[in-house]
DNA sequence: GAAAAGAACCAAAGCGCTTTGGAAGACTCT
DNA sequence: AGAGTCTTCCAAAGCGCTTTGGTTCTTTTC
């Protein structure tokens, strides 16, 4: 059932079943009753492929996944896709996700782009002078931005949370109780979200005349052996840290196993904080000592870019406005004072 | 630039233009040539919106996720996505996500067919006698299943490991060890893949006269939580099982946790089998004593279910032929014989 | 009561591609 | 040389929608 029978079939003319379908003002409220009427009983749908290529409109958004044999995409992803898709879903958008060379996303931004396959994109991840950031933006999509970029001449809008406050109200808590050795176990510190961590650490032990020790702070992929080795590593030191503040909960895994295997006691020999994204199958809470954390569920990001997305395809948003959203620090069993 | 523009500049119509580029035999190889060489010259790319509206061909697979506040997406996801995403990638395909009402999903299915919104779409996690299955084999369009069904009277493509299998081999190794109470942590047992394993741990106890004990088998979410809570249920009762075969490795975190709660170490008083998909972020051999597992990387399910999608829509595959993937056993600490 | 305004509808022109059904010229065959 | 066969190209008809630029009435305005 396509326009042309659904409008033969009342006997008018392609566009007024169009535009009455559309809710253009010029037709008559009985006339677009009736017309409304026959699409349902018919099951008219409109062919979206037709509908693209008239309007340009696709009722899609688009992502760049960066793959490849050595790529690993974060497990944090699927989260943020729940939040996502779930919006998503309420507004009858779809999720392109077109897989490009991890080294080369540029040719894809341009391609979906050029090719309109997509009414907006987000992009995640992103990195301090993002060249993505910056060729979205002049490619003229609209776009938000989950995290921030950093050193860009231009505003961009973008969804954040505010990890430098996160891990600067952990590492202070940890000094408030007596820590004088902290260390930071990081994920890959080209990100923004890992520097900003840091900077929030460093702000906070600065703030009582501390500082990170040399080689106290990690920066690597979050999984759970690189917290494993990190904290081996930072925890055979001659100048151990009597405290860990930890990147991701999966990493936090690691640091757990490191302390049991060096017969060191959680808090009593080391606290830790770790950040939690909030995942259904990892919960600090069931840690074997309830873990700190400073916590964000990363579904709700994912629900609101999409939120943000779609108000910028329908053009209710614009400009570059970027929030950031504040992080709870949950304080439970695995921190306390430093040994005297 | 367009068609036209293009066609025009090479003095040549849109037919022969067209047919050059797309590999027609109907055209002499110099034009071609010509064709082609400024084509790429000005970065001529057709448009898809056109080209699908006159082919029909997307270029795109889909998937329908279920989502929805309290649908969670599985972590295996993302794995199974980059093996999937890396093939696509070098066929020019993208990946569209259609999230879907996690209770009434034919709507969607119906929708992206009905809509021609892709040329193809896999289906994951099947049920027995999932309507799905059933539903997209009668719409038509090219698919293939990751996983089985079960009970459905007609064939259909399919990608699954052998679950039974490698069940079946855990447990007949742990029974050739000494154990004669094992238990089963499963997954949800609405899915055939938790089924087939429950079967195959039967039937290899069954070749020794044994069977799972009344209540030694649980089938949930496969959350560290979950495996915490069935370990612990198990490990209090009267008749505890020596032995556990684990569905999941994030479970197999709970249950390694269970037993330390309890005082009881592995493998000394309990020996412990997990399947492990294969995730990047966690490795059974990094576990406090190096777990035994049955081993199949899902990211080659990915990578194989997109070639398979890819052949059937350019028309290499067809019938219904379902493949069966083996599983690697593999043995490490975490194993040991039944006390006496 | 003529002119202007408004309401409701329509024919037809895109959107940019593929594909059908030729057509023109060059070649082969008898 | 005339008929048939290739080879190579083209004009035009879709694909199914939206949108432009009307037209035809009916209603309002002075």
């Amino acid at each position: 059932m396509n326009l042309k029978q659904l409008s033969h079939m009342l006997a008018l003319s392609q566009t007024t079943v169009s535009r009455a379908l559309n809710g253009y003002p010029e037709v008559n409220e009985e006339t677009r009753r009736r017309v409304i009427d026959a699409a349902k009983r018919h099951g008219y749908r409109p062919n979206p492929s037709a509908r693209r290529l008239a309007t340009g409109k696709t009722g899609m958004i688009g992502y760049v996944l960066p793959t490849g044999t050595t790529v690993d995409i974060d497990p944090h992803f699927v989260e943020f896709l729940s939040g996502l898709g779930d919006y998503a879903r309420s507004h009858e958008l779809d999720l392109v996700l077109s897989p490009a060379d991890a080294d080369d996303q540029e040719t894809t931004y341009r391609r979906i782009v050029a090719n309109r396959q997509v009414d907006a994109v987000y992009i995640s991840s992103p990195r301090p002078a993002d060249r993505r950031v910056a060729l979205v933006s002049t490619l003229g999509i609209p776009f938000i931005v989950h995290g921030r970029s950093e050193g860009l001449d231009f505003d961009y809008p973008y969804t954040d949370i505010d990890n430098e406050g996160a891990f600067h109200e952990a590492a202070r808590l940890l000094v408030q109780l007596g820590h004088r050795r902290l260390a930071l176990i990081n994920g890959d510190d080209r990100e923004t979200f890992a520097i900003h961590r840091e900077r929030g650490v460093r702000r906070a032990l600065a703030a009582s005349g501390l500082a990170l020790g040399e080689g106290h702070v990690c920066s690597l992929a979050m999984t759970e052996e690189n917290g494993y080795r990190a904290a081996r590593r930072l925890l055979e030191r001659s100048d151990a840290p009597t405290a860990i503040a930890c990147s991701s909960l999966i990493m936090a895994l690691g640091v757990v196993r490191a302390a049991r295997d060096l017969g060191l006691t959680i808090p009593g020999d080391l606290s830790l904080i770790a950040h939690d994204d909030v995942f259904p199958w990892l919960k600090p809470e069931n840690f074997s000592v309830p873990l700190s954390t400073t916590r964000s569920p990363i579904r709700l990001a994912g629900a609101r870019v999409a939120e943000r997305l779609a108000a910028r395809i329908s053009g209710l948003e614009e400009g570059a406005r970027g929030e950031v959203w504040p992080v709870d620090l949950v304080v439970r069993g695995s921190v306390a004072g430093a040994r005297a």
